[in-house]
Formats: structure tokens, sequence, C-alpha cells
RNA sequence: GGGCUUGUAGCUCAGCUGGUUAGAGCACAGUCCUGAUAAGACUGGGGUCACAGGUUCGAGUCCUGUCAAGCCCA
């Protein structure tokens, strides 16, 4: 016996008992341990902030990430699933610095390093279970309570080793890194900081001229809206491909030649009559020197003169574009290409330096009119304009940031680059175009990765440096800081201010060495994870090499320059090899206007929102199915409530109908093949395993939809079609073979569809599965997680059947479509249905599927229209595909040419399998039967309906006979109603009484046997009912009834 | 400014290597069916396939450009 199941579901309610199951018999471990020994399935998670509540865009995830581990323990993987925290970084400092409404460094400092980084360590993990109430409620199996940390010493201390393996090999590097920077916090600014500051702003613009070094009185024309940063000018850059120009005008009198680009030229003499003198490719520029416009600070190395650049536009200023590399991003890649110096002409607090005279100490913005007003004074000044851009304000205290070039320190990757490249083409990206387009370009246009971080809250850079001599070590473990110090550093925090207070004497010259304070970018952490969470290779070496490297992994798509970057890039450099094989690249999810969710605008929809109503199930099967996974995504809770009322409820009621009848009748069950006759279930176990080959290909390929929406026209099918066309053979009292087979079909494709939706919808796939396979066999895996995925059986997929009965449903559908045309409900039987099929082969489903399409369609007879001896007209409509392909442009004429000749003719030849010759344009073709589609007309007395060259035609007319069956249909219906809602059992018997008009009572008694069986009447009376029967006066045909029944 | 992605019915999405009548679900209206069903069947309204060119006998599909949205980079 089944446990008996209500059609009604309560969706929370069935999750959570799955779930306390799960928690009771600690299914999710039996998943790890009974899977021991066998092959690998390696997942990474991508560790995430638990200084935040999860939302959505958590849910997608962790749901992606769950699907395919599931799958693969059910092929017998072992599948070990760590969880990680990152902990570390800017978000969860600014968290604390909120708190405290600290706004700039120097607060942190005076506050205490130690003091607010143990705030940070205890924010990191704010909402730690939030997210651990979530994960389960979504049944996402991680391993959270043995989860990686990145703040630990272990964590730290592997992160330090793969430093200093790159150290040894000369992969580290300081150098200067462009950032924006707010002067009054002092602080760089992240780029998400930056975006939040940015507000229209004037600025100056100036044309200023830079007088060329072996060419009299020309110059340079260059433009720039930034005029403080012109003392630090080392170069000019011009496009090498750009046409330039040499002009001349008047000058005050004097004559005067000026260089810039020639688009350029009207918008910067607008009406002006300049004289070009010659023009020329930007490439011809290259190294001319000039004059630079102040010297406040000797060039330590050969600057001021022309490079090439392809970053330069001829959409403002001149085409001659400054650079001064202190305060540029692109200045400085340049500076670096070039190898020209770098003037640091500005204090970190925005005042000028003491050798830039004029204006020391003076703020850089209050400088720009005065450096104007110097360079007019020296005739260096060609115009000065107004600017009106967008431009980025700290969004703290609103002022303007400078890019300006801080100490930073590198990793070597670009050197990788091609090793990078030819490791990412080995990787299996979906979406694929982020493996060539997004990541691919990211990897191309590889710049050295910048590590350090002025920070406080992270891993510190293990590098010591000594005070005096400026020598540097690099440190890779605790035991070697150990060494150098003379005492066990064991004990010792690894963060700051900790270890910033370890120094030892220096090696070379005897003076202190100590910590360079930077810390390293929280990337590197969480790119780190494959080694640090083992604490490899301190420990755990074994475990290290089991676990490397990942064979799935799977986070959205802004990860392509962060975690997916990081994981790359330090398993390239240091084993050489790819982090990860196999990866799905998720799309952002959006609101339902399409705007990103953020907490600002207040547009985040709560993931309990939707869990507490639909569930889990309904909430990951929403996910995998609306959109293919890379794509960004509008979250609809209304989409989510239509899983539940479209896919959920239909297999529910499926799996409710299956147990309630299997309850009554006890079938035999077995969870070996079903062999069945019946062709309605070799269909449907056709399509089942179908559907098994086709579910199964796409996990293997990582195609989501793949793997899902199949599945959802499969429930659809089983229900609409398979099972509300076999009811009656569940229904007929008795057991023979058929009932036999139908059982088993129908549970076979239960627990069949049970086990390929457990990596998707586990809750009730689970619930499915106790109750209809461990019910029955205790022997059975204990969870429908511990079962073996499900195999396909080539021999049981039968393409043809699953055509024909396609086929059939088409054609039924035409049928009730002329039943409507013809005003003939289907309660009321009908003589014939004949049907045109335009195409010999389909021919065999009709013939074999007669008896289903009569039933179906409630006819007596179901036939072929007979072309030859019936008055059927037809046309022709040339199939453009075979004869397009085949004849190219003589196609139209083609087409002409048979629409005009006799249709009847050509429809004649073709239907009995010849061929027809068209001439056209002077030749002559041979059209052959499957080149043209013919259409039948049905003549008149029928009631017809088609679609292409199908056609279905019922004859409309009613006998007596038939209108007596109808009447008899009729009255059951009546009956069955009333048994409803009485509250009958399926099973009740009854008595039934009746009180008919003669006419209606003659139709019912031709039909007693009919409606006795059907209502499950022990007797029918014809009399006014009882008192005490429960009784329905009703009117149909125009015949007045009442009909009254007692339980037995 | 560059790169990538997306644009098909009111909403969410299909539409394979080009084939002439562009589909499904939801929502709306009507009719029908039903002893599993919260469902289902049939019909109807609803589309300039973002726009403009081009290639082709034929373009939602291929090419070029434009516009809009999103993300990343600058």
């Amino acid at each position: 016996m089944f446990k008996p199941v209500s059609s009604k579901l309560d969706v929370p309610a069935m999750e959570e008992g799955v779930l306390n199951f799960w928690q009771r018999e600690g299914i999710f471990k039996k998943t790890v341990e009974q899977r021991k020994g066998k092959p690998e399935y390696v997942f990474f998670e991508g560790p995430p902030t638990a200084n935040g509540r999860p939302g959505v865009h958590h849910v997608l995830a962790r749901a992606f990430k769950d699907m395919f581990p599931r799958y693969k323990i059910m092929r017998g993987y072992h599948v070990s699933r760590r969880g990680g925290w990152d902990t570390h970084g800017l978000p969860v400092e600014i968290e604390v610095e909120k708190k405290h409404g600290f706004t700039n460094k120097q607060q942190i400092e005076e506050y205490g390093i130690a003091r607010f980084n143990e705030e940070c360590r205890k924010s990191a993990f704010e909402y730690i279970r939030d997210w651990s109430k979530l994960t389960d409620r979504i049944a996402f199996w991680v391993d959270l309570e043995d989860a990686y940390v990145t703040y630990t010493n272990e964590y730290i201390e592997s992160v330090w080793w793969i430093l200093k393996s790159f150290w040894e090999k000369d992969l580290l590097y300081k150098g200067y890194k462009v950032v924006p920077y707010c002067p009054r916090c002092g602080t760089p600014l992240s780029d998400h900081e930056v975006a939040l500051g940015y507000d229209e702003a004037v600025d100056p613009s100036v044309f200023v001229r830079m007088p060329l070094v072996d060419k009299k009185d020309t110059s340079l024309l260059v433009w720039t809206t930034t005029p403080w940063t012109l003392p630090g000018n080392v170069a000019v850059a011009a496009h090498p491909d750009v046409d330039y120009v040499t002009i001349e005008r008047d000058n005050e009198g004097a004559k005067e030649k000026l260089i810039l680009a020639k688009p350029l030229l009207e918008k910067v003499f607008k009406d002006e009559e300049v004289k070009v003198l010659e023009t020329f490719k930007g490439k011809k520029l290259k190294g001319v020197k000039y004059h630079p416009l102040f010297t406040f600070m000797p060039p330590d190395k050969p600057a001021h003169f022309v490079v090439l650049g392809d970053f330069v536009t001829t959409e403002d200023g001149t085409g001659l574009v400054h650079m001064a590399p202190a305060f540029g991003a692109e200045d400085m890649q340049m500076a670096n290409e070039h190898d020209l110096p770098v003037l640091m002409t500005v204090l970190p607090d925005g005042t000028f330096i003491p050798e830039v005279k004029p204006w020391r100490g003076v703020f850089i913005k209050d400088a720009d009119p005065q450096i104007i007003e110097d360079l007019r004074a020296r005739g260096l000044l060609f115009r000065k304009e107004d600017y009106t851009h967008t431009y980025p304000f700290c969004w703290r205290c609103h002022t303007p940031l400078m890019y300006y070039a801080r100490d930073s320190w590198y990793i070597r990757t670009s050197q990788f680059k091609s090793k990078l490249v030819s490791l990412n083409n080995t990787i299996n990206w979906v979406p694929e175009h982020i493996k060539e387009g997004r990541f691919g370009n990211w990897l191309e246009n590889n710049i050295d990765w910048a590590l350090s971080r002025e920070r406080y809250w992270g891993t510190p850079l293990p590098i010591w440096e000594c005070a005096d001599c400026k020598h540097r070590q690099g440190i890779g473990s605790v035991k070697e800081l150990s060494e150098k110090v003379g005492r066990d550093l064991a004990d010792l925090d690894l963060h700051r201010p900790y270890v910033d207070e370890v120094s030892y004497p220096c090696p070379d010259c005897g003076g202190r060495m100590s910590r360079v304070t930077d810390l390293i970018d929280v990337w590197f952490d969480s790119g780190s994870m494959p080694y640090a969470q083992w604490h490899y290779p301190f420990e755990n070496q074994d475990k290290f090499k089991a676990q490397f490297p990942a064979d799935y992994i799977c986070e959205a798509v802004d990860q392509t320059r962060g975690w997916f970057y990081s994981l790359h890039a330090i398993s390239t450099l240091l084993n050489d090899d790819v982090a990860f094989k196999n990866v799905i690249c998720l799309g952002l999810i959006l609101d339902g206007e399409g705007k990103k969710m953020s907490k600002s605008v207040g547009n985040i929809v709560d993931p309990w929102d939707v869990l507490t109503i639909n569930g889990a199930d309904a909430f990951r099967w929403y996910l995998y199915t609306a959109t293919p996974p890379g794509q960004e995504r509008r979250f609809s809770v209304d989409l989510v409530g239509e899983v539940i009322r479209n896919f959920t409820l239909t297999l529910w009621n499926v799996y409710s109908f299956f147990v309630t009848y299997a309850n009554l009748d006890n079938p035999q069950l077995t969870a070996t093949r079903v062999y069945s006759e019946n062709i309605l279930d070799r269909w449907l176990l056709s399509e089942l395993h179908t559907l098994v080959r086709d579910v199964t290909n796409a996990y293997e390929s990582y195609e989501v939809t793949g793997a899902t929406r199949p599945i959802e026209g499969f429930v659809e099918k089983l229900s609409t079609w398979y099972l509300r066309r076999s009811r009656r053979r569940f229904w007929k009292s008795g057991s023979d073979a058929d009932k036999q087979a139908a059982y088993g079909t129908l549970y076979t494709a239960l627990v069949t569809l049970a086990k390929l939706l457990a990596p998707a919808m586990p809750f009730i796939a689970d619930e499915l599965y106790q109750n209809l396979v461990r019910s029955v066999d205790q022997f059975a895996p204990e969870s429908v997680h511990l079962a073996e995925w499900p195999k396909y059986d080539e021999a049981l997929i039968d393409d043809s059947l699953n055509r024909e009965m396609g086929l059939v449903m088409k054609l039924v559908s035409l049928g009730h479509q002329a039943r409507q045309k013809a005003n003939r409900k289907v309660r009321q039987p009908l003589k014939e249905a004949a049907f045109s099929l335009g195409n010999m082969s389909d021919r065999k489903a009709v013939e074999t599927f007669a008896g289903l399409i009569e039933d179906e369609l409630n006819v007596k007879t179901v036939r072929l229209l007979d072309t030859s001896t019936e008055a059927v007209s037809h046309t022709v409509k040339p199939f453009s595909k075979q004869l397009g392909q085949k004849y190219g442009n003589k196609f139209p004429a083609i087409q002409k040419a048979i629409l005009a000749m006799n249709g009847e003719e050509i429809a004649r030849a073709l239907l009995s399998g010849g061929s027809v010759k068209v001439q056209a344009a002077g030749e002559t073709y041979n059209i052959l039967p499957d080149e043209v589609e013919v259409k039948a007309q049905a003549r008149e007395g029928f009631a017809v309906a088609e679609e292409g060259a199908y056609v279905a035609a019922l004859v409309t007319e009613l006998t007596p006979e038939l209108v007596q069956e109808g009447q008899a249909r009729e009255f059951v219906r009546r009956v069955q109603d009333l048994r409803k809602s009485a509250n009958l059992d399926v099973s009740d018997r009854v008595n039934l009484f009746v009180a008919a008009s003669a006419a209606l009572r003659s139709a019912l008694e031709t039909h007693r046997e009919y409606i006795t069986a059907e209502t499950l009447a022990v007797s029918l009376v014809f009399a006014e009912p009882p008192a005490d029967a429960s009784s329905v006066e009703d009117e149909f045909d125009g015949e007045k009834v009442k009909v009254g029944l007692l339980k037995v």
C-alpha cells in the first residue's frame, strides 16, 4: 500500500517534511559517504561574503551550483562539496566604517587597527545564520560546517606560500598604479565607490602650444581639461593612422605654425582662416621633440617627445594628447611602454610639492587659473574655454577625485598571456561566447595584476623590507618567519597590526626588516581557494591532488574579471594548468521592470517571499527553465507561481491518480522492465526513454534548459494524453494483463520522472520516490538522491511511433475543431470521422490508432477520405523548401507553372505515387510527390477542419440511435456530478433513482448497462428518489429529469 | 570610446545549418470536456520579428550600419 495522496498539495508543507527527513537521516552526508572510493567529481564553491543578507541572485547561483553535483552523485561519483566564506576586503571594512561613521583612514588608525580588524572579523559573518538558513531551505547541499574561511591563519599561510613561489620566480614587482583617489580622504576609491559619485562639472578646457625643438615657430597644439597636470607632462601622444596637418596662421601680427589632427581643424579654428601647409600620418610625429612647458622637476629619463597610441581619438581636443603618467592610467601605461619618467608633482593631500615653486602647497584645482595665467603670460596659451562634462567626485565628501599614481605591487601575469589564453581554450564555457568573448578578450589584453591594497582587513602582503638598504625578502610560511625572527610565531595572528610588529635584522646591512604595509587584493584570496582551502602544501597534499582542478564551477558573469580570472591566473602561473574544466556563467537577475536589483533603488525581492509561498522546487525550476543560464533575466514572482500550477500540480495529480487507483487494485509493481502490448504504453515508454536520453545528454554537456524543459513537455503529454486516454484501463473492474501493463507503465514513468527531477527539484522528487519506491521496496536506496540515475534503452525508443502519435494528436485536434464548427458537442456520438493526409506514409497511423481516435472524438468509425470514389477536390501547393533548394532561382517560375496547372490532375498523379512533368521557362521539370503538398477539400455534408494538408471531416447527421446514446452519456455526466457533490468515494456503489420523461426513459432503458457500469450503480429504478437520497433536477435536450442516488 | 550580450504577441520565452501561413505558456473572451486535475481541448483577438540598407529565387534567421537596454573595460 502506498501512503494515500490527496490531489491537493501544500507545497511548503511537503518540502518542510522532506527537509526534516533529510536532516533526520543525514541524507546529505550519506550522499558523500556512500560514494567514497568512487571517481571524484570536483566542485569548487566560490565563496560569498556573509556580511549582507542573501538575495535572489544568490538563490540563482546556488540553485545552479547544486544541480550538477546532485546529478553526478546519482551517476555514481563521489562529490566533496565543501563550502567557503570570503571574509576579507573593502566591503567588510566599509560596513564597519559606517557603523562608526568613519570617513577616512586616519580615523581608523586613531581608533586602532587591532580593534577595527576585530570588528571586521565579526562583521564578515554578521548574516551567516541567514545564509545557512537560506542555503538549507533551497536545498543547496554544501558542507558549511567544514567550510573554508579566508581569514584563518592556515588559509593566509597558503596564500603566502603561493606569493612566495611567485616572489622566487621574480613574478612580483613594485611599480606605480594610477587609481581614482580622494585627496581629502587620502584614500583611493574602488570602482564601485567611483561609480557612486559621478556628477556634472565645469572644468577649464585649455589649448596650449608646445614648441618643437627642431622647427622654429612650430608648436604642437595640445588640449587638456586638467591644467594642474601640465607640470607633470613628459610626452605627447598621437594616433599613428590619423592624418595630421601643419597649419599657418597669424598670431598677434606674426606667423606661427601649429600641428594638430586634420579631422579637428574646423572644431578648433571654427571660422578662422588657416593655411594648411602639410598633411601627414601621425606615425611621422613619432619621437619629435618639444620644449617642456615647465621645468620644475628634471626628468631622470628621456622625455618630452611624441609617442604613438591607438587610444588617441579625434572626438575632442586636437588629436594630440598630453601625457602625465602620474595622473592618468593610459598615461602610466604609455610611460611603462616607452620608459618615460613619472613626475610626482602633487602630494597625497592634493597640493603641489615644494619643487613646483609658484604653486607650492596650493590645492590642484585652485592652481588651475594661476597655471593658465602663467601660460598666457608666456605666450603658450592658445585658447581657454569652459568645458562641462561628468566627472567623478568622492561619494563621501564630494571632493573632485584625481587620478593619482600610487606605489603598488604587481604580479607579472602579462608574461603568461599566451599560456592564459591557450589554457582557457580547453575550458568548457556556458554560454560559449564568454570563452572567446568577454573572458578571452580580457586575457588577450592582460595587464599585470595590481595586487596590493593600502587597507587594513585582508591578507597581508608577505614581503619584508629593510628600512636602510631597501633589501627585500618574500616570506612563504610562519615557520620561515619564525626562523628569521628567532622565536616561534605559531600563535601570531597573521593580520595587521600584529604581523607588522614582526621585524628582524637585515641580512645585508643589519638594518631593520619590517613588512611593507600593503594588503593584497581579495580576489587573490578567493582565487587561491583550490590550495588554501586545504592549507596546501603544509597539509592535505593528497586532498589537494584529488580535488584539483574542478570539474565544475558556477558564478554570475560579473566574476569574469573576479573569481574566474583569479582562479585561472593563479593556477596558470603556479601549476601551468586550468583550475576548472566546466563553468556556467550566469546572467544577472533584474527586477520585473528590467532594472538591476539594488538596495538603494529598493527593488530587491526577498527570496523568502517566494519560498514561503511557492517553495524551493518551483523557485529552482523557474530559474532553470525560464531563460538559458547566461542570459540576464527579469525576475517574476508570478512566473514562479505558474510553475506550480502548470508543472508541479500536473505531475502531482498524475501521481495522486496513480496512488489512488493502485491502492484499490494492489497491482504487482516491480522495478523491472515493463512489457506491454498496448500501443499507448509502448508510445509512453518510447517517449520516456527519449526523455531520459535527452536529459542525460544535456546534463553531460551542462545544458540546463535541455535538462529541464523537455521534462515539462513529457509531463504534459503524460497527463493530458497518456493518462486521459488510459483512465478506463485503470477503472475497469477485475485485473487483466492490460491493466497490469497500464499500472506498470505509469509506475515506471513516475519513478523515472522522480529520478530525472531529483537534481532540479530535489523535494518533490524525493517525496515521490519515498512513497512510490521505498514503500514497496525497503531495500531500495534510502533517498532518490542516493538512487542510480535512470538508463535509457535505445531499443525502446521508437521515433516513428513518437511521430505517429504526434500526428494522431493533430488529427484529433482537427476533429474537435470540426465538431465545434458544426456545433456538435462531444457527448453526442457521430457516425464517422474521415481524414485526408496528403502523405501516403501517414496513413498507417490512422489505421493503427483508429480506436483511440474514435474514442477521443466520440465517433462510430474513423477512416481515410477515399480520393478516388468520393467527390473530393484538390489543390496543390509546391513545397518551397524542397523545390527551392533543388532548383534555386528557377523556383519561382516552376512554382508559378505548377499553380497554373490543373490541381486535380496533379493531385491524382502524385497521390498515386507518380511524378508530374511541368513546363517552365522553356524547360521540363519532373516534380516528385514529396515536392508538392496536396490538399483535399471535402464535399458538402461534412463538417470540415483543415491545417496544411491535413483535413478532418465529420458526418454530422444524427440518427435516433445516436441521439439516444448521446442522452445516455449526458445522463451519466449528471450522475457523476452528483456522486462527486455527494462526496462519494470513487469505488462506492450506489442505487439510482430516475424520474424522467418517456422519451428520455426509453433512451436510458436502452443504455441501462452502460449507465450502471459507468456510475457503479447496482440498481437503476425509474421512480422518484427517496427523501434521504442525494438528488438533482436538470434538463437537457429539452427533456426534464430528476436523479437521486443512495450509497449502498 | 572599446568589448561582449540582448531586442520576436500585453508578460515570459521557442524558432535547428535561410524555405514562403512566425509558434508555446501566462493573461483576456467564448464554447466544449472531465469520477486524478488547482487542470485539459477547441476557437478568437493580439506581431511592421527594434530600425534602415544589402546578399538571395526566398531573410525572424546571413552581411553592413543605426537605435535602445544591460554588463565589463577605458
